[in-house]
DNA sequence: CCAAAACATGAGCAACTCTCATATTGAAAA
DNA sequence: TTTTCAATATGAGAGTTGCTCATGTTTTGG
């Protein structure tokens, strides 16, 4: 939103304080006076590039996922066939679980202000968007897979990946990197299977309610 | 806390309001005046009974939690063997798949006020003692299993469950069955598969940090 | 050089959560 | 029954916080 030099360094400025808030405070924590204070400018400036305290957040959480969505697409890319999928995937959960546990703004932003509507389906989008980077790859490497199943297992796969290293830096270290290690053999395992399933999942799962 | 039978029918509907206020206009805009009102009592009421807001919405997700939890416990209980167990631990994806889609007040709970660090360990912590109600069960049926391997597994399974079915409802329906069908897949190979791995996880988990 | 747009500023408004001094009711002891 | 104290009831208002807005300043394009 800034046209200005000036604007964009202040803004700079701005999101850097809201992230060393965060660092020390988490998203509860964070208030709107402080990041001005931090940041040297007026509380007026704040609004005039961020409709609300929430859109802060929101683009900080924006820059992460572009950031790992790179490394993601980096990892895969040179993927040629089935055992170079397994291992590059493999690798990128080390490196993703390796992120959450040095960096605790990450996960504090995705497990502290889910109380913020867009940010969730911002979540979603993002595990929708890396799963289908995911799900490129394997039909790149795989072109008689249905691309459908593929698709669906590529998103839970990603969005389940969120989900393990949430969990797992909540846990004591040493149990959090087991979790992980499990779930890499999940993961692993649904996608090496991933193309021998049909399309409709059988229909079993609404089949209780 | 409240001892005297008066007081516990004000809880009630001071609980009642609030699960009412939620489901209305989610947990963002649970207001403590508002569920005073609904309620039919003054505002002080409320804090006599509650510390703060978020003990209220902590309240009832305890409450849902124990409430499925029984309900795992119900399902697992008859298990006496391997087939019995994958067809319980399927029919339980089906019944609190059902359960989310019916109730939105449950996924609000869980998704929305997630801004309470407590909450969050409950969540955790939920998943942990359902975790080992499957464990026990798997153990049961597969008295050689390697115990901690077991429970990794299981611990992981069911919060794994709660993420999917997070994800399932806010994308759409025929999206969100796809994904549960395909969970369950993930959810009962590991199970399936959970008593042949080691106990270590080879380590290959922080090989990249 | 000028007009218009973009940006800067901070006192103050509005909305909330939560407190507290005080009054009332319930139940157990005398 | 009477006494006594703990439990409960009450709502005005204190204290915080997100956010607005009227006003002044700087930058840009013509």
């Amino acid at each position: 939103m800034p046209t200005q030099q000036r604007s964009r360094e202040r803004v700079e400025r701005m999101l850097l304080a809201a992230r060393d808030i965060i660092a020390a405070d988490g998203t509860d924590g964070l208030r709107m006076a402080q990041v001005a204070e931090r940041a040297g400018v007026p509380i007026g400036s704040l609004y005039q590039f961020f409709p609300d305290k929430a859109a802060i957040i929101r683009m900080l959480a924006m820059r992460c996922n572009e950031e790992s969505r790179a490394c993601i697409r980096a990892g895969l890319e040179p993927v040629a066939d089935e055992a170079g999928l397994l291992a590059a995937f493999g690798a990128l959960i080390d490196e993703y679980y390796g992120l959450f546990r040095a960096d605790p703004v990450i996960s504090d932003i995705w497990s502290g202000m889910q109380a913020d509507k867009l940010l969730r389906e911002m979540e979603v989008e993002e595990s929708r968007l890396n799963g289908r980077l995911l799900a490129d790859t394997i039909r790149r490497i795989r072109p008689g897979a249905d691309p459908a199943a593929v698709e669906a297992t590529a998103f839970l796969v990603m969005h389940l990946g969120e989900a393990t290293m949430r969990l797992a830096i909540a846990v004591p270290p040493e149990e959090g990197d087991r979790l992980v290690a499990t779930y890499r053999r999940m993961a692993l395992e649904a996608l090496a299977g991933s193309s021998a399933e049909g399309a409709g999942g059988r229909g079993s799962v609404s089949a209780g309610m």
